[in-house]
This record gives C-alpha cells, sequence and structure tokens, in this order.
DNA sequence: CTGAAAGCGCTTACAG
DNA sequence: CTGAAAGCGCTTACAG
C-alpha cells in the first residue's frame, strides 16, 4: 500500500503542503472547515507523519535515551516501566541500551543517543571512566538524570532511594521491637550510606552494640558467640536470605532466635517460605520521577536530585526479641 | 560548544558537504589523503552524524521497536537483553515501548513505532484486538515478529520457548526416576501445548495415571488419596514452590514422598530454600533470536518460526519415588 | 577525484 | 485564510 506524506495529502486536499502541516497541528490559522477536511483525508490513508521529517525540522526526537548497565540488575525493570510511563504521557519513547558495565560499549551507545539526537540521557550505572568522560567532554550537553550516586562534588542530578533512611528505618524498626545487640551483614562497603546512617542512628539510641560483619565464616563465629547479636540489618533480600540460612543452620531459628531485615523486596522477600520484613524502594516512581525530571529539565526548570524515601514492610523475619 | 555538521566540516576541510559525506562513509571514490584529512578533522570535532538526516535520506531509521505487555513479566529481562545485543551488533537501537496489555496503548505506541519508521517490531503479547488489526491493517508490514503464541491459520513469525519440548522433558526425566503416577498442576488452560504433550509422552510410555489439577483445594485432596502422584508438572516455578508449600503442609517432604519441577528457571528456584528442579527457556536466545530473524526478514530472507528447546536443570526437588 | 544540485518529509517564516 | 519558498542534515546521482 502507497505511503502518505504531507505532500500527497496536500495533492488528495487540492491544498498545499503547508497547509496540511498546519492543518493537523491545530493551528488557526487554517479556516475550520479546511482543517476538518484535511484531518479526515489524514484519518481515512492512515496518514503517520514521519518523525525524521519531524526532528530534522524542529531538533526534537521526542525520545530520551536509557544507559542499562544490565537488565536484570536487581530493580531494574520496575524502574524501566516507571521511566516508560512517564515517556509515554509526554509522547516520547526511550531508547534502551544495555552496557555490561563496559566502558567502551558505554561510550558507543552514548554516541548512538546523540546521533539519534536524544533529548534527555538515563543512566542507571557506569564505568568510572565513562564519568570521566562527562566531566571533561562537554559534548554531553544533553539533559542527564543519573541513577546511582555520583562523585560528590559533581553538579550531576541524581534520582534514587533514599539509602540514609534505608539504613534509619531498618534500625528504628529493630530498636521499636526492642533489639539492642544488632549487625549489619555483608558489603558495608558497598552501601557506606546504609551503614552510615544506621550507625548514627544506633548512636543516637545509644546503642553501642553494632557490628559490621563481612563474611559468612565471620557471621557464623559471630552468632554462636555469648553476646551474639538478636537482629541483623542486610544489605539486599539476597544477603537477607543467605543469613537466614546460616542462622538456622547454626540452630537459631527466625524470627525467635534472630530477626533479620532485607532490602529491595524482591521476588525472594515475598516467598512464603521467606516472608522477609523488608525495606522497599519506590522502584517505579525512581524510573518515573528521573523521566519526570529529564522534561523539567528539557523545559530549562531548576531541578534538584531526588531521594525517594522507602518503605518498611514487616513480615515474618522481625520480632521482639527471644533472648 | 559549536555542533558540527558535514556543513560545517566541509567548510573547515576546505571540501564539499558531498565530499565530506563520501569521505566519512569510506567511500573509495574520495582520495586517501583528502579522506584522512577529513576524518581526523571530524574526529577532532567530535563529529557525530544526526541520523534523521541519514534516515530522512536512506529511508534507514536503525531502529527496532519492541512492544512489551509488562516489563516484569517473567523473563522478560533476559529477552530484552539479548535482544539488545544482536540490535548493538548491527549497530541498531531498541525503542521500548510498555503497554500492560492494553489494546488503545499497544495501538498508540504502535502508531508511535510507524512514525519513528522502525525496521522491524517485536511484541511480545498482544490484546486480541491488536492480533485483530494486523490482519486487517496493511500499515503493518514492517517486518515483525512475535514472542508469544499467534493464531494457528496466521503466517506470523514466532520466536519462543518450544512448550511441547517442555512438557516432554518433565514427563521423561519423571519416568525415568520411575515415577509412574504423576499430575500436572494449575493452569493446564493457558498451557495447552505444554500439558498436551506431556499427555502424549505419558501415554506412549504407558502411563496412564496423570491428572490434570486446577485448584489447590483440589491439589490437597488428591494428596491425600490412596493412590496420590508420586510427581507432579508444574506450569512455573511460582506454582512449583505453591505447590511444594501444599505438600509440606500436609506433612509430604519433597522429594522423597513427591517429586515436583518447575518451569522457568527464575530466582526462586535458585534460592536455597527451594532448589527447585526446573526446566529453563533459552531466554536469553530468544531475544537474540526474535531480533536476528528481524534482521533476516529485513534482508528479504525466506525465516521460519522458532521454537527453542528448553533444558533441564536437575536440583533437589526431583527423586526416586519413596512408595 | 571532487563539486553543485536535488531531494528525503516535514515545519516555519514570509507573502499575498 | 492560504500558497510558495527555504531549510533542517544528510546522501545520491550527475557533471565535470
Amino acid at each position: 500500500m502507497v505511503k502518505h506524506g504531507v505532500k500527497s495529502i496536500a495533492r488528495l486536499a487540492g491544498v498545499s503542503p503547508a497547509t496540511v502541516s498546519l492543518a493537523l497541528n491545530g493551528d488557526p490559522r487554517v479556516a475550520d472547515k479546511t482543517r476538518e477536511r484535511i484531518k479526515i483525508l489524514a484519518d481515512e490513508l492512515n496518514y503517520i507523519p514521519n518523525s525524521f521529517g519531524q526532528a530534522l525540522q524542529s531538533n526534537k526526537s521526542n525520545l530520551i535515551g536509557f544507559l542499562l548497565s544490565e537488565v536484570n540488575h536487581s530493580y531494574f525493570s520496575e524502574i524501566f516501566q516507571g521511566a516508560g510511563e512517564a515517556a509515554a504521557e509526554h509522547n516520547y519513547a526511550l531508547l534502551a541500551a544495555i552496557t555490561h558495565h563496559r566502558h567502551q560499549q558505554e561510550t558507543d551507545q552514548l554516541n548512538a543517543f546523540m546521533g539519534k539526537q536524544v533529548e534527555g540521557i538515563i543512566i542507571d550505572q557506569y564505568h568510572p571512566a565513562t564519568m570521566y568522560n562527562f566531566f571533561t567532554d562537554k559534548r554531553h550537553n544533553v539533559p542527564t538524570v543519573f541513577l546511582s550516586a555520583v562523585p560528590d562534588n559533581s553538579s550531576f542530578i541524581v534520582v534514587k532511594n533514599d539509602d540514609r533512611q534505608t539504613g534509619i528505618i531498618a534500625v528504628e524498626h529493630l530498636i521499636s521491637l526492642g533489639h539492642k545487640r544488632l549487625a549489619f551483614c555483608f558489603s558495608s562497603v558497598l552501601s557506606q550510606e546504609r551503614y552510615q546512617s544506621s550507625l548514627e542512628c544506633c548512636r543516637q539510641n545509644n546503642i553501642d552494640d553494632y557490628q559490621a560483619i563481612t563474611t559468612a565464616e565471620e557471621l557464623q563465629y559471630v552468632l554462636r558467640s555469648p553476646n551474639r547479636p538478636t537482629a541483623i540489618i542486610t544489605y539486599s533480600d539476597n544477603h537477607a536470605v543467605q543469613v537466614m540460612h546460616i542462622a538456622m543452620e547454626i540452630g537459631l531459628s527466625v524470627p525467635e532466635d534472630l530477626s533479620i531485615i532485607g532490602v529491595d523486596d524482591s521476588n525472594a522477600a515475598r516467598l512464603p517460605a521467606y516472608n522477609l520484613t523488608t525495606i522497599a524502594p519506590q522502584k517505579q516512581n525512581i524510573g518515573y520521577t528521573a523521566t519526570s525530571t529529564i522534561f523539567d529539565l528539557i523545559a530549562g526548570k531548576a531541578v534538584q536530585s531526588t531521594y525517594l524515601k522507602p518503605e518498611l514492610i514487616i513480615r515474618n523475619t522481625t520480632a521482639v526479641p527471644g533472648i
């Protein structure tokens, strides 16, 4: 079947291409009757404007690039979903690229984005070398939002979970249950913010028995010691699952002997075998807000980084300490 | 900073825009020395060709549209990852749209794809009304690949898991362990192919004790009966988890008293609390193959639907029957 | 081996 | 209220 453009429609309607364009875009300069006639005709012909023509002219691609380190990254899909919704509302489309944390791929895809004239870029995680380029290479003056931490002294916009709150919520929940001896399990290095804030929160509540545990062996040792912690804050639901199994091997029951808090509200957390108390980031909202922030940047508004407060979901792995 | 195009580069290089274009595209008609000079200059200026200009001219968008029903659809992310890889290899980008199974959204996004001149479309799931449009509306003469079943009498190309094999692999595994009384749990309607093929496989092996169970209550009843099945084939890992918990409530141990097979190899299957024997679709490969098929279609090659054989992953929920 | 011209499909001033 | 012209950035014949 024939593909129609403004020209062929203009010919069929007996007007000029310019008039077709104006009519279709609802410009008041075109007489109501003419506009209606053209619109009906365009509809009948299944006319879909070629966005390349539009984009070339207007310099608006209606495209946002989304750079993903890995698609199965813990909560990627929900973030992506939120981003997609915000984009669709504004009649934008998402261009997705997966980079496997590799600098070369990130650079290539970023260049592809630029070639496609994306109006904004969302980056979930990045290779350090790529970040370095962002500092030095002014090519990237496209509105950009990061979904993971950026260097402290930078002025990049970030939209992410409020990791400090995560730490605080965990500690406060455990203290409210009456726990006095806590531990943070695994990867405290990966989550400086979360660990630091939980540490501060402990201090403020006069809890000084709070240790960071980095390996499974260490955890086993600690859990066997006389003054063992009665509650564990973990870095993620996956870690919570590991901790739970280690505890059970040692003969501790959860939550009677040991409370455990996860982070993420992953599928694992909801499975009946675990039923994890966990702290859920606002995944979809992170994606939605990131995209909205892009639109604000495009509109030239002053924007700030957003840190979305997570939610405590109490299930069956936390309770009043039994000892 | 200034944005450079063929024109400004031509001016700086002292040649015509056409020569720049030819040089950058490696056309032999331009002298080696000139080409080198232009390439170096373009590099210095961080020149990235505007793909709208290219696309408008060549009618090649280098874009593939991916219509997703839902982003957290069981194995979406890995499929998407595979698709992204194949696309990147060919220097194509993926345009992703999420439709929540709604016909209107599917139509809108499909139109957006057309406007963006996508050269191919991948559709994971679709609303029946959208499929109807595909039949009647010849607008969609863009190469299209479906990731879920299409009407039998249609000529649409499909790339998906081989569901018949899934059923057969499950039954053969259980028979090889010595099971003689089997059941299929939940949603046998949703998975006609899988259920039918497992049924046939049972018959061929002279197993006539094979029932389809549709509700949890029914399962409880069946598992308490004297000649209860010794193995359950499930529709998904999620169902396998449900079955496992129901079995344990009744006092059956898995796999000693009851073998269970899941399908998907989801995260849940790998968790130590479950350790499911499961049948894993080639998720990434499905995405990769779908995209490759699009390229074949673009190239005008004759292509067929692909049904990728899943893999049996034996973990701890299947064993020789204990009774 | 290189340049001048035309055109992809659209929109945006500018005339009338 | 409508049309003719120019141009977005590129590539592709066509001349020379």
